[in-house]
DNA sequence: TTTCAGTGTGATAACGTTATCACAATCAGC
DNA sequence: GCTGATTGTGATAACGTTATCACACTGAAA
């Protein structure tokens, strides 16, 4: 069934070994029997086998993504994307492995990868694997890096995403046209530290300028879902008085913020403005909405730069890599400066 | 570094032979043993070594999965999902090979999936690949799917969405809201047979009505993006004259029919009805709308049967799976039947 | 006691690749 | 014509697994 090196080694008349070392470029090989060779692997067709070759050589150029990612969410498809694109460049291939929220299930997932040789793994967003199974993954050989799950220490390479930032980023280009009640819907900040920074970028803008938000203007969601989004405004809405802004830490949110608006006859920006986070869904929503672009691309490639640096031998220490949020300006904030003037 | 199955079995005081049977679950183990090398196991953390499992039985349980994973458009990220879903269930792993367009890149990104010894090809969405590759492929005992990529004939195994009905379900429902003026909005369908499918469906029942659209209200865009839709609809609306409703070919073009409409402060669906198509972005955008649901977690997990069935022997000729697609009602269509006994 | 099926165990040889040898052959410099 | 480096080639042994043998041992039927 499957063309073997000998094969091809056969057709053209030469060793198996000088067959190899024509496919992997390696060694010497006279010019007349390479040709020999390369003329050989067109007749059959030959593809070499990776499999075989990763056993032998025991690296299979494999890494590893543990994610999860909900349909309605992009954030993390995007990250997946680049992650792909990057590592194929380098001649890695990315095995994903969708996990599905439990310890037990991202064990299973995480013995999985290792079962099929993985160089390195990288693990997107929250996870439920406790610092033992990290320890026990980079035993092994296998390079670890996190995106956007800063609780491990210093044991493992990072990419983080600068949150606190991209909340202050917001903020400021919220105050600077002039709103002074702003609202706030996020998620809820157990363990989140993520989470937990958005919203404390938010209250020291706040702060900073001597603002109080009204309590009935800041919201938390148990999960980044459009239904959260759009429940969460609606009682927002039933308590009558609205801000004159609002800050929403994920597009998710924001488009269901929007729905809920939509029916009220609430415009954006003109009755209420709103900046959203992570710039995935803001040019899909309408109307679009100004939103802070986190980098998720350059995440992603960073990821993979980081562990080729460790194959490489370039690095050993433990590093940390953390990206500069930027706001998208897309006209979502009125600003309320130029109209006072007018009126 | 790695721990192998000898190690195992000599921590365990068997030969490697009873290990691998404790492993596989097959043949004759005391339960003795048995015990002692559950026990090896665990006290070692083995994991076992799928890659060289893989070479030995060449049956290394792994599906490629080619796709074009546009970041704007869930269309195909849901596959991704149910297909991942589906074939981890059955002890496979899906190899996601994101591919690029041209007709070269396809071919490396194959030759990628056959060096990886894998038992499956899916194929989903347009391909630049001709029969000649297919069949090469399927030469090397590879079995082949094809998710909404008709165009192959009688040779492979395929998911087919029956857009022709789609279209139909959703003409029916503005129909039967006493809509007589209905635009359209699609791609353009050159040699794109589900393309003009859509399209195909949407003249068919117009003519069964007795109704002609107006030409100002058809439109084609070359690709599904928000950018399109939204350039498109500004277009239309430049005419002047509007129809009641419109039906669209893709929610990622519904997206940017809404921008458009949102900054003309036309209402949905108080002054134009929509129906949009594919059921992915619909219930995330601002307002919610009517669309159809094209059974994309469905067409997935039915590949991945189809290919588990060759796998086990059960089948051996081609199959075509088609399946039919379901309206979603979020209320986008206005019932002018209704206001009329109003006025 | 012999026979035979069933149960239990270990040695061994592959899967397709590649790293490491060993050994020629060539050619320059003395 | 000898040394030593460079160039070129093929045999061989692994990588970790598992399928196939071969060979025991048990208990029951003949």
């Amino acid at each position: 069934m499957s063309i073997r090196i000998s094969d091809v080694a056969q057709e053209a008349g030469v060793s198996p070994a000088t067959a190899a070392r024509v496919i992997s470029n390696k060694g010497y090989v006279s010019d007349k029997k390479r040709a020999q060779v390369e003329q050989a692997i067109k007749k059959l067709g030959y593809v070499p086998n990776r499999i075989a070759s990763s056993l032998r050589t025991n690296k299979p150029y494999f890494i590893g993504h543990v994610v999860e990612m909900p349909a309605e969410n992009p954030f993390f498809s995007v990250i997946c994307n680049t992650i792909n694109e990057t590592a194929e460049k380098a001649g890695y291939h990315v095995l994903t492995a969708l996990k599905q929220g439990t310890q037990a299930k991202e064990r299973a997932v995480i013995e999985n990868l290792i079962s099929l040789m993985v160089d390195a793994m990288i693990f997107t967003g929250n996870t439920a694997s406790d610092a033992d199974t990290i320890d026990w993954i980079q035993s092994r050989g296998i390079s670890v890096v996190m995106i956007e799950r800063p609780s491990y220490g210093s044991r493992v390479d990072a990419v983080l995403l600068d949150s606190y930032r991209g909340a202050t980023l917001a903020m400021e280009h919220m105050i600077a046209r002039g709103h002074r009640e702003i609202g706030f819907l996020g998620m809820k900040h157990g363990q989140h530290e993520v989470e937990y920074q958005r919203y404390h970028g938010y209250r020291t803008a706040l702060a900073d300028h001597g603002l109080e938000p009204g309590p009935e203007w800041v919201g938390f969601v148990p999960d980044y879902t459009v239904e959260h989004g759009r429940q969460a405004i609606n009682e927002m809405l039933r308590g009558g008085k609205i801000p004159t802004s609002l800050f929403i830490t994920s597009d998710v949110l924001a488009c269901g913020a929007l729905q809920a608006l939509y029916e009220h006859g609430i415009k954006v920006p003109d009755d209420l403005s709103i900046v959203g986070f992570d710039n995935t869904l803001s040019s899909i929503c309408s109307p679009r909405l100004t939103s802070i672009e986190m980098q998720l691309e350059q995440a992603g490639a960073a990821a993979v730069e980081m562990i080729l640096e460790r194959k490489e031998g370039l690095r050993t220490g433990v590093k940390k890599v953390m990206l500069s949020p930027v706001l998208v300006d897309r006209g979502s904030v009125r600003d309320l400066t130029q109209s006072a003037e007018k009126t």
